[in-house]
DNA sequence: TTTAAATAATAGTAATACTATCATAAAAAA
DNA sequence: TTTTTTATGATAGTATTACTATTATTTAAA
């Protein structure tokens, strides 16, 4: 007996659900290694069949193109973090303690938890770090924000800016630096591996400093208000 | 007479020199604003070539590719601004005035400034705000570091950095809180107008929030230290 | 056992991202 | 002024991408 923890997603983000077939799984396996190995430009539904042994025209059934299939997969990685936050900071009374728990989870590196077997979250957090932002810097964000596609993130956010108001109520600015801290943890962790001078961990390259930088900057402005 | 400024290119990035022609004026010119219009993706040597009337090997004569002018760009835009941060900061002797006026100068709208007849500033602000990150967000990224493709964007981090330093010589992440600065200036915007429920903006869609929130965030870290 | 649904195999199209060639016009050097 | 260089325009062509459509075959459900 195994615990499968099934994550339901926005139906509008694919034309067949990926989760309920092998070919599906498939796909969303190996586009996780795809475009983690070769980036999102690169990344071709074409090279994806290639890869699972199927043809073109079989992607094409599952997702409309590689866009959505993008949102997908960040999609899924939110609803998967929010719940791994939710998971790990489950009974922890103080607040402070709850977001520096919040911090960490994001800043860090994540063990493929082979609950799914078909996504592997170590490959797919480098993927949010590097492509996730492509899911939302479009012309269509507007349209996709219509369809609920970035609500996954957009709970998130809203779950940690609850959190920064619960240590203090009155911070004026929770949803942004709700949304400062998820993205900072990913940029910091960029530019630390790429371009290491536009940070001040480019000599250890740890992800703790990454913490102990988010930390600092977050409870320094929570103290004070 | 007129006073031109010039800002002279890492010549790695183009094939010829843009501002040498007026073919290349024109290209800097018709790229900000079909990128403006219909986004990175979408945007084509093609649709240039005919935006200009002239033909799409006329272009490749200037950039190698799409993304080598959208690096040229954001190049540009933080030469740039590295230019307007060091005007208009001049003499002022306060770090932390300065500092404010740094954190104003990334977070405002720019008026076109007509000293570039061929690069509408304020258009490319929108640019570097919506498309700046896929500038360095790629599998190439090692490589145009290495060819100093985004030295301007280090540089105008160092500044900031080193005010930020003054303001508070023992804060310990001058450069990261530099970068975070920098970013949240613009994703913050992008968040805003796009995806507002990720910030506290929402309801008046006003920058002097922006403003605020970053003022907040950047002088409670650096009172504390 | 029939019927429906999913997949594989193949083909084809329009657009994208280029490269190459040659003629001509304009500017710089002789 | 003539020659030579350099930039541009016009045209063509290729490989890849991003799809859509059709039909046959396999698998699973009724």
């Amino acid at each position: 007996m195994k615990l499968q923890l099934q994550i339901t997603m926005n139906e509008a983000l694919f034309l067949r659900n990926p989760e309920s077939s092998e070919l599906g799984k498939n796909i969303l396996k190996h586009s996780i290694q795809l475009i983690y190995k070769a980036g999102f430009e690169a990344f071709t539904f074409k090279k994806l069949a290639e890869d699972i042994g199927t043809t073109e025209a079989g992607i094409y059934r599952y997702f409309e193109n590689k866009h959505k299939l993008l949102v997908y997969l960040t999609a899924w990685y939110w609803v998967w973090l929010e719940f791994q936050i939710s998971f790990h900071t489950n009974n922890i009374k103080d607040p402070t303690v709850r977001l520096k728990r919040v911090i960490k989870l994001l800043a860090t590196a994540v063990e493929d938890d082979e609950q799914t077997s078909y996504i592997n979250e170590s490959l797919l957090h480098q993927i949010i770090i590097a492509e996730g932002s492509k899911a939302y810097l479009t012309k269509q964000v507007g349209e996709d924000n219509k369809q609920q596609f970035f609500k996954p993130y957009k709970d998130l956010c809203a779950v940690i800016g609850n959190i920064i108001l619960e240590c203090s109520p009155k911070y004026k600015y929770p949803k942004s630096l709700a949304s400062t801290i998820i993205e900072m943890a990913h940029f910091q962790n960029f530019f630390m591996n790429n371009l290491p001078s536009l940070t001040d961990f480019g000599k250890t390259k740890e992800e703790s400093e990454i913490i102990a930088f988010l930390n600092d900057l977050v409870f320094t402005s929570l103290k004070k208000s």
